[in-house]
RNA sequence: GCCGCCAUAGCUCAGUUGGUUAGAGCGCUAGAUUGUGGAUCUAGAGGUCCCCCGUUCAAGCCGGGGUGGCGGUACCA
């Protein structure tokens, strides 16, 4: 076989292998959000990562083929399955499968990969991680204020402190009294509509001028791309910024501006006394501060039908060149009270969010600098004579009686490649029994960490090639004990 | 999708007006040390200069096309 002919090793464009430092610090922080939701009172559920693309959601009417954006393919029997792009859709149609049997309102959390075939970022793959918890079957805002307060709940379990953090909620129904109200209401303006959207929610970046650029005549970026706007005439438009200042010194007065200011519509009087309903029950439970209406909040364009609630992170670190990064919203949801009724006749309120894992994670390691703690490795049994592999192998079998992980070294090196393996894999501690100790029943253990420390302070070659540091002999029988006295120090 | 930038060793990058055998640092493998990782010194391995076509006596360098990557923007259910 010729160089030309060898397979190129390498990774579809968008998606990543995850080692192990980031599987430990995944499961962990899965674990902590696992079990802020169970105390909550919702219970696991797994769909898989294929649905039929209709039941995503997902089908272009004048193709006969899926959206892009989406990774589809062609089932045995000519049905179109997709790639799920959120735990959203899978959970609306499990509901409608398996509606007779689920006690509603029904409480449930999900946790996975999900996919989008989209152009992949910084820090944005073609799959990640979410976290999502729902209720289905409870229309009151009760509901989405519960949500807004466990995802407070959840944050700090994972380890962002209070005050690091804000959870904004809005209310569509405010959006759209406003949009009704500046002549944008019926089906012929949706359009428009999603515009205004779309320009709202891109206050944080771009700031309120671009925002104005956006819902008139629309806007040219640093690249030269030009972006059409909504068309709206200044008052118009105006009145649209207008909602982005509503947000006051605490929620009482931000919900009594909104319901003064935009409750000229039954749509946004309606929203104006939920988001109020919300900020009490937020005060009442000790939410205040935590959980504020926010009125220039957007979330997910399409299928939102009332509150809209988003998890920011306030604070600031420093990327690799010093410049200060914000990571902004790392999870978000919302009221969605007409997905389930796109699989039965019976109306279905639901609420719930996602928290976007890896982002999160991502997040809390840059708050925790690049020293942020390793998992270490297991024991490393060294293998001096190759014909008594037997004996570290049932050195290695003691080990792992008691509890201790360890591994024999299976390759084919000498003494000081196996300590540069050992501590290559972080290994705290390794052992070894040359014919010196075997001779006399005993075992040498070096804790590969204290030594590091001690080898740190020598400068002189000799006293270099002399120490031993870190490492004691004792008899065979109290190996297990030993290691336990080097993996205690550094736990 | 649109706009821009980039592509040389495992990684980060030099490479002069186009001119012999394409370099450095780090990393890797090993020796100094007959049994010790991380310091030091020494040696070694490692390259289709992204691919194709063209210009030229001569291309890593110039031109065209392609592919891949990065950044911005749009989209993001």
């Amino acid at each position: 076989m010729t160089r030309a002919d060898l397979t190129p090793a390498r990774l579809p464009r968008g998606f990543a292998d995850r080692g192990a430092d980031e599987l430990a610090a995944t499961r962990e922080m899965a674990e902590a959000i696992r079990r802020t939701y169970e105390l909550w009172g919702f219970e696991g559920i797994e769909t898989p990562f294929f649905e039929y693309t209709d039941a995503l959601g997902k089908f272009l009417p004048d193709q006969d083929r899926p959206n892009a954006g989406v990774f589809s393919l062609k089932d045995d029997d000519e049905q179109w399955l997709s790639l799920r792009y959120d735990l959203t859709a899978p959970l609306a149609r499990h509901v409608a499968e398996n509606f007779q049997r689920l006690a509603k309102p029904y409480r449930s959390y999900r946790f996975g990969p999900v996919f989008r075939n989209e152009k992949p970022g910084p820090g944005r793959f073609r799959q990640f991680l979410q976290f999502d918890a729902d209720i289905v079957g409870a229309g009151s805002v009760s509901a989405d204020a519960e949500m807004c307060m466990m995802m407070a709940d959840t944050l700090e379990a994972v380890g962002v402190k209070r005050g690091d953090y804000v959870i904004k909620v809005n209310n569509r129904k405010i959006l759209d009294g406003v949009m009704e109200a500046i002549g944008l209401g019926g089906d012929d303006n949706a359009g428009r509509r999603l515009t205004v959207l779309r320009a709202i929610d891109k206050l944080d970046r771009l700031g309120p001028e671009g925002v104005r650029a956006l819902l008139g005549a629309g806007r040219k970026d640093d690249s030269g791309d030009f972006t059409k706007g909504a068309g709206l005439d200044d008052e118009a438009s105006s009145r649209v910024l207008s909602i982005l200042r509503a947000k006051a010194e605490s929620n009482l007065h931000t919900a009594r501006k909104l319901f003064e200011e935009f409750a000229s519509t039954e749509a946004g009087q309606e929203g104006a006394r939920e988001l109020s309903a919300i900020a009490t029950l937020v005060e009442q439970a000790g939410y205040d501060g935590r959980v504020v209406i926010d009125p220039s909040v957007v979330r997910g364009l399409e299928y939102y039908t009332g509150p809209v609630y988003e998890a920011e992170l306030t604070f600031t670190v420093s990327d690799e060149k010093g410049q200060p990064i914000q990571f902004g919203s790392v999870g978000g949801g919302g009221r969605y009270d007409g997905l389930v009724g796109r699989f039965m006749a019976e109306n279905t309120p639901a609420t719930g969010f996602s928290i976007g894992v890896s982002r999160l994670l991502a997040a809390l390691r840059a708050l925790q600098g690049p020293e942020a703690p390793r998992p270490l490795g297991p024991v490393v049994v060294l293998v001096l004579d190759r014909d008594q592999i037997g004996r570290s192998m049932a050195q290695a079998a003691t080990l792992r009686a008691a509890g201790i992980s360890a591994e024999v070294y299976l390759g084919a090196s000498g003494m000081k490649a196996q300590m540069k393996y050992a501590d290559r894999r972080k290994s705290p501690c390794v052992v070894i029994q040359g014919s010196d100790e075997r001779d006399k029943s005993e075992v040498t253990l070096k804790d590969l960490i204290a030594g590091s420390a001690a080898a740190a302070a020598i400068t002189d070659r000799a006293e270099w090639t002399e120490s031993r540091p870190a490492q004691v002999t004792v008899a065979e029988e109290r190996l297990v004990e030993q290691v336990r006295a080097i993996l205690s120090r550094h736990e």
